[in-house]
RNA sequence: CCAGCCGGUCGGGCGGCCGCAGGCGCCAAUGCCGAAAGGCGGCGCUUGAGGAAAGUCCGGGCUCCACGAAAACACGGUGCCGGGUAACACCCGGCGGGGGCAACCCCAGGGAAAGUGCCACAGAAAGCAAACCGCCCCGCCUGUAUUUCGGUCGAACCGACGUCGAGGAAAACCACAAUCCCUGAUGUGAUGGGGCGGACCGAAAUACCGGCGGGGUAAGGGUGAAAGGGUGGGGUAAGAGCCCACCGCGCGCCUGGUAACAGGGGCGGCACGGUAAACCCCACCGGGAGCAAGACCGAAUAGGAACGGUGCGAAGGGCAACCUUCGAGGGCGGUUUUCGGCCCGGCCGUUCGGGUAGGUCGCUCGAGGCCGGUGGCGACACCGGUCCCAGAGGAAUGGUCGCCACGUUGCAGCGCUUGCCGCUGCAGCCAUACAGAACCCGGCUUACAGAUCGGCUGGCAAU
């Protein structure tokens, strides 16, 4: 039963590589911190599965040219890549944040948070990128995925209610 | 027990649920993604951040580049001595200086008689030595005091500065500047002499104040970070290495030490201010860049080369040729023309090489950890045994929940040595500080809640 689930990450894997540009001439300095965690196999259940994830600055820029919603812990880009795909993410947060023991931890926070709750409300065929903020670091986890879930499902939501 | 110094270790624990990465084994598959390089599963076991992983400040390994395995200049670094080390700006042991009662701590600690520069403010003066106040001597002037000597001390004339005193008178005073002695008649105080006291004048001497001039000083004052050795004594008009002792300094000698240096005695008589984290001088060291190093694989597109096929000198480009020119141009030849000699040149296919995106390697066994022994004061070295201990890559090592420990705050109770005390219970907070490997080592520096071990010093108490 597991074995006949192993090919549908690799799919997600291929499309990130076939959207990568040659646009990213090196790597930002100081600022661009992108992150996530790797492709994982479904094990059943929609909330045990990570997206997969964005790493070419290219695929940043251009998440930067979509839709923004804001948050009160952090704010997301959405981008309709328009070709009905598995959704991809990617999480940022500058160094203006704080150290690296303060961005780790916003970011594994953000991750697990998806893994767990949000992930079942990302659109398919759609980027997101996720530029945390420091208050993640003292949110109730609760509240943290109560937020992402509502701002996945953000314009999306009436068509997801139709869906069901 | 209190206060302190030095060194070391640790820096949350247990559990539930859900996850991530590496390694090994087994299973599955011969598939899927990609043009290729290459990448992509499941299960089990196992491993998975630090003392600083940080800052990126030194020293190396490793890699590439350059080169004559060179030297010099420049530049940069280091700077007491000896040792350790692969090396160092590190470490150890000493020396010197400074601090502390002590344990111990701190020091950018070569050269200032090679040269140049600087020394603010203040101060008279900041490097040539000089002299503001002061001190001393001499001369002159003025004044003051004292002593001595001489003279003078009102009222026609003569005498008289005053005093020369307690019985009366007179006079005078309401207080003394002096206020005593001798003589002893015309005898209770005459006379004379002395003493005492005052004012003034003059002279001299001495001392002192002040002024002016000349000279001698650098002890003292004052300024300063620093004022031309320090302290004491002698000496002197006052002073001064002027002389002496000790200390300091310089020179050379002896002794100890591998050396830095220490000790001793001798000579010199002070000449030589500070600053080298100012330039500089001396000695020694250093080729440059860094894992985004570098190696391999390697598209699409564009461009390059070779070969083959096709086509053929069309567009276009390059070169050469007479005169002149900055250039435009002219000449010559040919001529219907927007012309000219030579070379390259289009399209298709195959192959090759460079190389971008991308991928793989480099990538963790190492100046390695632990244990024991030997040598050494020690840093450390050697020997033996034993272990394999993160290797990610836009970056894993986690998320969440519960319990506990620790801490802290408040309340209540108990205890006494009544205190910023200890213990117990309950409740709240925090549920940890600093901080996340990025090729790897050795150091340094910086950050850090708290816990704990060992050694040492000073004090108190007890034995």
């Amino acid at each position: 039963m597991a074995s006949a689930r192993a090919w549908l990450p690799p799919v997600a894997a291929a499309s990130s590589r076939r959207a990568a540009t040659g646009a990213a001439s090196g790597f930002p300095p100081k600022c661009g911190r992108g992150a996530g965690a790797l492709t994982g196999p479904s094990t059943g259940d929609a909330p045990q599965t990570y997206p997969a994830r964005l790493t070419k600055r290219a695929e940043f820029l251009a998440v930067r040219r979509g839709d923004k919603r804001r948050g009160r812990l952090f704010l997301l880009e959405v981008l309709d890549r328009g070709d009905g795909g598995p959704p991809r993410l990617g999480i940022t947060v500058t160094k203006k944040v704080g150290n690296a023991v303060v961005r780790n931890r916003i970011r594994r926070r953000l991750r697990e948070a998806t893994r767990v709750y949000a992930a079942r409300d990302m659109a398919p065929g759609t980027d997101y990128v996720i530029v945390g903020r420091r208050d993640i670091l003292d949110a109730p986890f609760a509240a943290l995925k109560d937020e992402l879930a509502r701002r996945f499902r953000g314009k999306a939501l009436s068509r997801t209610l139709h869906g069901q």
